[in-house]
DNA sequence: CTGTATCCCCCCGGATACTG
DNA sequence: CAGTATCCGGGGGGATACAG
């Protein structure tokens, strides 16, 4: 069954590829894992982003269905974040991918290491 | 069991984004776990890479440990890739993304025309 | 066939300033 | 607090030409 083809360059899986890709991205699934985060919450756990990409993150994510915005009318105002069912099925996978990089990381770093000093 | 923690700099999961990425990383891996494959058939596979980018990859791959590169000294030249343990290791936690994809892409794509529609 | 070398455009993303 | 608007420098990556 070869409903999508990742090799073809029009396959939209290409664009997953975009999604997970993205360093934020991860990042902000990540954080949101741990439940309903403010914008503010985010940006203070994650080191290093700036605003702009972390709307530019959220915005994404809220477009493809994997985070929702929840608005609440305050003074000062109140926005949370929070991942969708979809968004939460994410984690499996990045999952695999963390403990992947816990057991071979260290290698990958001997290699290179390696690689450089025969360079 | 490791903690999923985003926010330390020297995070698996950071340098593993810088690792796998690259769009190109990944298809360039996926192509290799059908088994060993020349240069050229490599890019035959990929559709839309360029040669400064699937050399790069290569490269890079090589670099660290996830790919070997054997040459045989023909004419004409003749180059083989293939996996190495560490890389063949990858294909299940990619193959777990790549699921993700087959399963959830449809509703992603739906979810963004229905925000472009909105918008 | 398997690359390397160069040019160069585009856009990602950081910095900064401003607003409801 | 939660954004938006704008500028701009650096580099990723395509196109092209050339080499072993």
């Amino acid at each position: 069954m070869t409903e999508f083809d990742p090799y073809s360059s029009d396959c939209p899986t290409r664009r997953l590829l975009d999604l997970i890709g993205d360093t934020w991205t991860v990042l902000v699934i990540g954080t949101l894992a741990a439940g309903p985060a403010r914008y503010s919450a985010i940006e203070r756990r994650i080191d290093g982003i700036s605003q702009k990409m972390l709307t530019q993150t959220l915005r994404a994510l809220e477009r493809d269905g994997l985070v929702t915005r929840t608005v609440y009318p305050e003074i000062p105002p109140k926005v949370e974040y929070e991942l969708t069912d979809a968004g939460r099925s994410l984690q499996g996978p990045l999952k695999a991918l963390e403990d992947w990089a816990t057991t071979h990381m260290g290698g990958v770093l001997d290699a290179r290491a390696e690689y450089e000093r025969s360079a």
